[in-house]
DNA sequence: GTCCAAAAGTCTGGAATCAGACCATTGAGG
DNA sequence: CCTCAATGGTCTGATTCCAGACTTTTGGAC
């Protein structure tokens, strides 16, 4: 069981390129509209598939002792075959994230669970993404929460969800510690899910995932999960109530918290 | 030269699966999350290409008569082989977006100019794309807008910035009703650019990019021009302003407009 | 104990995609 | 006119990825 062993690191390395950036120089008709020259896959199917797995498990969507989906299922939903998704399953297993079991009541089982933080991951977390990425997720992360809190708060919600809402809100404050971010993920969440888009919940669930492994570096501190439970009831509040703005800054005021947080522990 | 022959409906048929949707009902641990075990891949290399190079000549990233970088420098821009690249470019090319010539000063050029809107493209696009699908795009589109005019509002403005935004807003209302649309791409493109984080400008512009085909079916009115402006003023001045919660709200009020508008054409 | 269904494991032929080398065309500048 | 450099056009062998059929393992139900 090679638990510190990241896929990024070592199992997964596949990859045909060596990696080298493009550069960004040349720039055609819109000033500065190059995003849409960006790379249009960023990496084979086997590497997308080992990210895309390995989040849901550290995101906890999958928690720990359950298992993914049936290969057949999963391959479909991920729009990958059979193969490369077992390829990719087979990389988490040896890098411990997975234990595969065959038979029938069998599948891949989660056996991960967050390693309780250590003094220089958080530094390691950062040196391996970038400071300007860290910049660009931040960033990224409070926009669209901030635009699905929005949407969120100006729809007309029914009754059911409000209340999974507000389960998601007691299901946070209610947690153990060791499960704590896994519940404040499904709060995070459900507000982009509840907002019925799923390119919206799909965005944010992408801008959670790329500051996990800095959230997950640092300890969980009681002051910090006191004062973060004021901003979530903060935030369910103004979006029961039907208030965008009110909403919107709870959400700004939470993440840029969050942010100062982690840089607070970089400095 | 065939010009309504989009892509996705002739050329482009390379497809190794028929497409069908998967089913939805399983849901794991985080009940509801199921954003994360989306597919990982949209298409294969050559048609999320030939989606993405459209999409550059619709927006007018690559306005009339300009040519598209050379084609080892796009392919390598892109992240796909030049035998890729040149596939999708051939797509194009047949379908009369492109006149590729060949020797020094050669290239991709765009030979394509929006159509004017003909009663029924609007209905047809919608039909193509799915009733869903469209609430989808405009919500996120809110979404992720609201969210870029709120991190730029609240951002320290250079003089370069506030000059490219003022040149921005300049540009729309000078802008002769053929160039009408490509600026007001630009205008709004550049409030996500200016934020600075590379993953919101390229969601913004996944956002845009969504509803082009539906907004270039509808035709562009004294009116609504000139509503517009008065918007496209107020947001300019919001993020000048630094004031967050305005910037937002000009924003949602003009994207709600442009929905409205949308929606009102199809009843 | 036997049977069955659901799951992982295996194999195969073929299509898509790649990197890289090389060829052909073109216009500008000498 | 010739040369040169930048560009598209072509080819090749290797790798990745695919769909689908088949095999093996497993635990529950009878």
């Amino acid at each position: 069981m090679r638990m510190e062993i990241t896929p990024a690191e070592a199992s997964v390395s596949r990859s045909r390129t060596p990696a080298e950036p493009a550069s960004r120089d040349a720039v055609v008709g819109i000033t500065g509209a190059v995003s849409l020259l960006r790379p249009v896959r960023a990496g084979n199917a086997f590497e997308e598939t080992v990210e895309r797995l390995l989040q849901a498990i550290k995101l906890g969507v999958v928690p720990y002792g359950e298992k993914l989906p049936a290969e057949r299922e999963l391959a479909s939903r991920l729009g990958i075959s059979r193969v490369t998704l077992r390829e990719a399953i087979r990389a988490l297993q040896e890098a411990g994230y997975l234990d595969v079991r065959r038979g029938r009541y069998g599948g891949a089982f989660v056996v991960y669970q967050p390693p309780s933080p250590r003094k220089g991951d958080l530094r390691r977390a950062v040196t391996r993404m970038g400071e300007d990425d860290l910049e660009d997720a931040l960033t990224f992360r409070l926009a669209v929460e901030c635009g699905a809190a929005r949407v969120l708060a100006t729809a007309e919600l029914s009754p059911g969800q409000r209340e999974t809402l507000a389960a998601r809100l007691a299901g946070v404050n209610d947690a153990a510690p060791a499960d704590y971010r896994r519940m404040d993920i499904a709060f995070h969440l459900a507000i982009a899910e509840l907002s019925g888009s799923p390119l919206l919940a799909a965005a944010c669930a992408d801008a959670r995932l790329r500051v996990t492994d800095l959230l997950n570096a640092i300890p969980v501190l009681r002051p910090n999960i006191e004062h973060a439970a004021v901003q979530h009831a903060a935030i369910a509040a103004a979006i029961l109530d039907g208030d965008p703005e009110a909403a919107e800054r709870a959400v700004a005021e939470h993440l840029e918290g969050t942010a100062a947080l982690l840089r607070g522990f970089l400095a």
